[in-house]
DNA sequence: AAAATTGTACTATAATACTAGTACAATAAT
DNA sequence: ATTATTGTACTAGTATTATAGTACAATTTT
């Protein structure tokens, strides 16, 4: 299931801003060439994590930042950032090199804010 | 296969320190519980990423981060790196917060290095 | 109210991953 | 050399997961 990540890369870079609607999960069906209920599963995944916000006849919208629940927003966080600091130090990399290397993957990838 | 992690996991926090044995297959799997192909696949991949070396007939070794290629190494991280920022800023934290999040929960966690 | 649109639930089938057991290959110890 | 130990390859069986198709539920639009 690499297309949560899609998505979340879709999100990311703009193409679905705050509010936005998604693809019906008919259309990225069809257009993925895969299974309605698999977009419906992976939909209703991110809208767990507070990403998407699913509303019946209407369709799936991407939700504004500000009307996740902080705590809900900052326990997704964290636990993404131990995943990352857990594969990191596994793999020898002191927190310098850590954060001086995420800086610099920011920098490269030209993110806004 | 969280297996993965709970390896990572141990290597992280010292239980397992560059040049240390891990259990061999057989013994993983019966205390694990499953099967030692399993476990054979699960130290294949880490050690695809650098992190495990295996020498047939002696076992399984957690692998001295300097032995590592640092291209391949590197590229491993940011790897992983991308899809934190990305998984972040979907969740519409900025790259401020991100950053600031990851140096926070490294000092929680209290990780040397 | 009726029709259209959208997400979801359900069953059956296909594909994938895991398990079990065994045999083999490579290294180390005797 | 022989034996023991360890990781790997292989086949077959099981379980999990994805797919396909259909029907249903909730909302919007007309």
């Amino acid at each position: 299931m690499q297309l949560k990540d899609e998505i979340r890369m879709l999100i990311a870079t703009g193409k679905y801003p705050p509010g936005s609607q998604l693809p019906t999960v008919r259309q990225l069906a069809v257009e993925l060439k895969i299974n309605a209920n698999t977009v419906s599963k992976v939909y209703s995944e991110l809208e767990s994590e507070g990403v998407l916000a699913t509303r019946q006849g209407k369709g799936t919208f991407v939700r504004d930042p500000q009307e996740i629940d902080p705590t809900a927003r900052e326990a997704v966080l964290s636990e993404i950032l131990d995943s990352l600091i857990i594969q990191a130090i596994a793999l020898g990399f002191s927190v310098e090199e850590l954060l001086s290397a995420l800086e610099k993957r920011v920098k490269e990838k030209g993110i806004d804010g």
